[in-house]
DNA sequence: ACAATTTGGTTGACATGTCAACTATTCTTT
DNA sequence: AAAGAATAGTTGACATGTCAACCAAATTGT
């Protein structure tokens, strides 16, 4: 068992300079977490429970806001959007003066789900940056804008 | 366009602050971006150019030890190495004195595509990197240890 | 006013990821 | 040496994510 760990320790120091692999690791251990809190605390899963809590934010909201925020693929926001409706977690109905926009809010229900949910998520998430001081919590945030703004560019080969 | 722009900034503020979802979205952005930069210049998929380059970084390794390091599904592994042997870019062959554990090391012709594509890829890296001083990039990763620590932790409620 | 374009949302087809069951082999314990 | 546990890899079923086509409504340009 111990010498596996040496064994993965020969690619870990080559691969833990490549800050996308790392990036990548970490949002699947973290996302699976997500998924594991929230399974066991619910029957949300992570897009829902993400979702959710975005329409939670703004009060009322509609599917494209909700994709240009998040980058979820607005197919997955339609089928997703449905699911939650279906169980009775949120509301759509069509937006004053439009016959295309449909206005998103929570449901009563999907209301004190979201209540009870939040506090253990962050709970979770006060654990999570528990060894971070505030400094190293901003000098965080502003490395991943900077990857952010480094992500759109498309062409590095020629 | 430009008020969809500040429109979407009203959840801004609010969610830039919860650290998990900044990182699964910068994590999204950058393997869309990775993704992208293979399809054009590869036909490899972002599994399959992880997988090769963890190949080629050890020489000559198995299955588990790669599931192991990168947490990819094992289940996963299995199809694409497959793929990738079918693809004629490696080779897998029994491992003296074992009937079980397979070799898999890159062919000449995955080694010479490891070569093309990893050219690219840390000219990728250096533009991801280069508003980072080392110190920055430093911070970042030790970051992504305490978060990736913190993300053994399973439970919240109660 | 009307054609052309953009936007909001839905759908289908397909790719990728995840989970659990299963076989065969190897290691451990006694 | 035999039983039991752990390991290596494969497979099937299913969930989730991604892409592109599509319809209907709204906006823009002329």
């Amino acid at each position: 068992m111990q010498s596996q760990v040496s064994d993965t320790d020969r690619f870990a120091s080559e691969f833990r300079a490549v800050i996308t692999y790392r990036i990548a690791k970490t949002a699947n251990l973290l996302n699976a977490q997500a998924a594991h809190v929230l399974k066991k605390n619910s029957s949300l899963s992570l897009t829902e429970w993400r979702i959710i809590s975005l329409i939670n934010a703004v009060d009322e909201t509609t599917a494209s806001e909700i994709a240009m925020t998040t980058f979820i693929d607005k197919g997955q926001i339609s089928r997703t959007v449905r699911s939650l409706a279906d169980k009775g977690l949120l509301l759509a109905k069509q937006r004053e003066g439009s016959r295309r926009k449909i206005e998103l809010k929570l449901s009563p229900k999907g209301k004190a789900l979201h209540r009870r949910m939040v506090t253990i998520m962050t709970s979770r998430q006060r654990h999570l940056t528990s060894e971070f001081t505030s400094e190293e919590l901003a000098a965080f945030h502003s490395a991943l804008d900077k990857l952010e703004r480094a992500s759109k560019m498309r062409d590095f080969g020629e």
